[in-house]
DNA sequence: TACCAGAGGAG
DNA sequence: AAATCCTCTGGTA
């Protein structure tokens, strides 16, 4: 039989467990395949209860169990005889690695004596898709599965449709006599292989499930709902299906830096990646609609629900390249990789290659051991104390993926680290030394992935952009990427079985070792040096050519170990370093124009949220004009801007500042204007929770700052303060850049005419 | 003025 | 459920 496997369970006969394959070929298929579960033990013969077989091997015994539930009271007799090892690796991902089964991938399955073989097969199949929403009855705020009833119900993918059991007429509805209506053509109609939701693990699925439950509604037409708690919240599985929360894949872009957004919501994420808007309805009242809405406010909630399945397909259209890829890197299930942390991953990818390697697991840190390692910081990164001011003809150049080529060039394992008896060492600058003998785990892993994608983006360059198999390139480089970027904070995660703070230690000091080496080279060959952070190092090319700086590179990456690049990143005509309040050079704060005039700022205001509109788009701009040589309009454009706001003139979102709350309200110990908005926006019923982020605008009246912030949904007749926006927003953020020009502040508020503001400003 | 708590960006 | 380096504001004494 051809297919792909598209989930995975386990199932009982007698003492022998079951893996349940969910092939999908011309139909879905299950394959069962005898698989034992088993763990390692060091210690006498193991014997007793539960115990099905024990072999020894290697050094270790082998033990084998009946069934997956039978390991925990196993280990815990085994646990007091010696030590145990492997003990926690979930059924299903044991079997996915040590058979080295790839999610997804189409493989011509062959039964026969009880074992299941794989081999490669050409069937072009791809996975059916669909996207489903569901909306409730809400009269008392969130609504309770126990009573309120599902509304509406909308899918999206080769077709789609509203379900709904009120009289809606839309081309894409399908009215329904009642609730269980709806639920039963909805179950009928669903039947593709993976299922997007936009936090479906958290709300759609388990209210499905609960309403299912209240109407007696069979679970047979979709498979059994399984909701489980998981470490970040619910976690609902479908068996037989894949189902894909985008929520959480966004979640996980998030974390890992990929995708940077004030919220996640599901109209946020679907601008961010279409740039379309959708309809957004205040689902508070969605229930009077329900109750007691015209024709037209009914049509325009079906319309909403229908546009919310629509943007979680082409979101989850969108991940799902990635999600395969990341799935079969590390032979995963994509509904388990897409509620993984990026630590997982690598130590999902660890594991993969511990077995093809024939090594066994390091077992994860009791709860004592993770303390002592979250208690042991590591040194980080170098940062150069930057030339402060303006500069003319910039290259900046940096080391190409640091710490990966760094763990590789020098064979930074845990196996490696001070190991006995080698022929040759690698000695960190911390004074630990890596054995030369042999690649260790960490290392290979690394070449390995490092490889693969430099291939992979050769190949990408030969294909037309966008096309399926170009997205699909793009996603294997992408999850590549995630592994090796993540690696060096996997061995410094208190939580890891690879975890060793000597080989963290020894990373960022060779990561230190060689960026001050490489700023050193470049001042060798007559360039100054005037900033570096990390892996940076930014250059003035004084008289030099552009050549010269490519002769260096390619003269300073001869001297270099083989895995390692210093790149070069690109040329600037002009670059703006700042001072900090204490007169010397802020480092992470500056800003570059690109030679087609495209400006980079970092670390600035302009790129802070907790700033207004006001400040930071008043500092972009100057910092555009000053770039440009253009520093009188600049100074003009500042002087106009404090007229506009004292005349009134500044729309009110543009004072508007944004600040997360960190902690639930009570939490604080210090009580900032954030916190104080928050507070406000309490006590005028609303629910703020740890997470939410705080608009909040500074009003005219006395006292402290934070007697005067008021939430923008509150905020009534209030006015903002124009003189607390000049003088601690507006100001502050243009004179981090005029200053440096040797602008004054006198010169932008104009002579003579002296304000009560000269008081307070802040001092230059 | 010195210090702390808190937020958020850089790499 | 990654870790570190760094800046800056507002509040307090």
């Amino acid at each position: 039989m051809d297919g792909i496997l598209i989930d995975i369970g386990h199932s009982q006969e007698g003492d022998q467990s079951y893996i349940d394959l969910y092939i999908r070929g011309k139909k879905l298929e299950v394959i069962h395949e005898a698989f034992d579960p088993y763990f390692y033990f060091d210690g006498p013969k193991p014997a007793g209860g539960g115990i099905k077989k024990a072999e020894k091997e290697g050094k270790w015994w082998k033990v084998t169990v009946a069934s997956p539930s039978d390991v925990p009271k196993v280990r815990e007799q085994l646990k007091k005889q010696g030590s145990i090892y492997e003990f926690d690796i979930p059924y299903t991902q044991r079997f996915l690695i040590d058979r080295d089964v790839v999610p997804l991938k189409p493989y011509h399955w062959q039964e026969g004596g009880g074992r299941v073989k794989v081999s490669e097969a050409n069937v072009p199949y791809a996975p059916t898709t669909v996207a489903f929403d569901i909306e409730t009855y809400n009269p008392r705020g969130m609504p309770d599965a126990e009573m309120d009833p599902i509304v509406m119900i909308s899918t999206y993918g080769k077709s789609g449709r509203v379900y709904t059991w009120k009289d809606i007429r839309l081309p894409f509805v399908k009215s329904y006599s009642s609730e269980k209506g709806v639920i039963e053509a909805f179950l009928k109609d669903t039947s593709e292989d993976i299922i997007y939701t936009y936090n479906g693990d958290n709300f759609d699925l388990p209210y499905l499930k609960k309403r299912m439950e209240a109407l007696g509604i069979s679970e047979d037409t979709l498979g059994k709902v399984s909701i489980r708690a998981g470490m970040r919240g619910m976690k609902a599985r479908i068996a037989g299906r894949t189902h894909f929360d985008v929520y959480r894949g966004m979640m996980f872009l998030a974390r890992i830096g990929a995708l940077k957004l004030p919220r996640y919501t599901l109209e946020d994420v679907y601008k961010e990646f279409t740039g379309k808007e959708k309809l957004d309805i205040d689902t508070k009242y969605l229930w009077k609609i329900w109750d007691s809405g015209t024709r037209e406010q009914l049509e325009e909630l079906a319309t909403y629900s229908f546009q919310d399945a629509e943007a979680t397909y082409e979101l989850g259209e969108h991940l799902l390249p990635l999600y395969t890829a990341l799935s079969q890197m590390i032979n995963q299930m994509p509904f388990d990789v897409s509620r993984m942390s990026s630590s997982q991953v690598v130590e999902s990818l660890l594991m993969k290659m511990a077995f093809k390697r024939g090594e066994h697991f390091p077992n994860k840190p009791g709860e004592g051991q993770f303390k002592a390692r979250v208690n042991k910081p590591v040194k980080g990164a170098f940062v150069r104390q930057p030339k402060p001011g303006l500069h003319n003809d910039i290259a900046v150049l940096d080391f190409r993926g640091l710490y990966p080529s760094i763990i590789i060039s020098h064979n930074i394992d845990p196996s490696t680290l001070n190991a006995e008896g080698c022929s040759s060492y690698y000695k960190a600058p911390t004074g630990q030394r890596f054995c030369k003998d042999r690649i260790g785990l960490i290392p290979e892993m690394l070449k390995r992935v490092t490889g693969k994608r430099a291939k992979i983006k050769v190949l990408l360059k030969k294909e037309k952009e966008g096309t399926r198999r170009w997205k699909q390139l793009y996603a294997e480089q992408q999850a590549l990427k995630i592994a090796a970027n993540s690696t060096y904070g996997y061995m410094n995660f208190a939580r890891a079985r690879w975890y060793s703070h000597d080989c963290a230690e020894a990373t960022t000091a060779w990561g230190r070792k060689y960026i001050k080496q490489a700023a050193a080279e470049a001042e060798k060959r007559g360039f100054k040096v005037i900033y570096g952070d990390t892996d940076s190092v930014f250059l003035l090319r004084g008289g030099k050519s552009k050549g010269e700086v490519m002769k260096f590179l390619a003269d300073y990456n001869d001297s270099l170990p083989e895995e390692m690049e210093l790149e070069f990143e690109g040329f600037y005509p002009r670059g703006i370093f700042v001072t900090k309040k204490g007169g010397i050079a802020a480092k992470k704060r500056y800003a570059l124009i690109r030679e087609d005039g495209q400006v980079e700022i970092k670390g600035l205001e302009f790129v802070r949220r907790d700033w207004s509109q006001l400040a930071k788009k008043t500092q972009q701009q100057v910092i555009q004009l000053v770039l440009e040589g253009k520093a009188e309009e600049a100074k003009q454009l500042v002087r106009d801007m404090i007229g506009r706001v004292r005349r009134g003139e500044v729309p009110l979102d543009d004072y508007i500042i944004k600040t997360q709350l960190k902690r639930n309200i009570g939490k604080y110990a210090s009580t900032g204007p954030h916190v104080r908005a928050a507070m406000r926006l309490k006590e005028a019923g609303e629910d703020v929770k740890k997470g939410a982020v705080i608009e909040y605008i500074v009003v005219e009246g006395a006292g402290k700052i934070g007697d005067r912030s008021y939430p923008v949904r509150i905020l009534g007749s209030r006015k903002p303060d124009k003189e607390y926006y000049i003088s601690h927003q507006l100001l502050p953020a243009v004179m981090k850049i005029l200053s440096e020009l040797g602008v004054t502040q006198g010169e932008l508020l104009g002579e003579g005419k002296q304000t009560g503001l000269w008081r307070w400003a802040p001092g230059e």
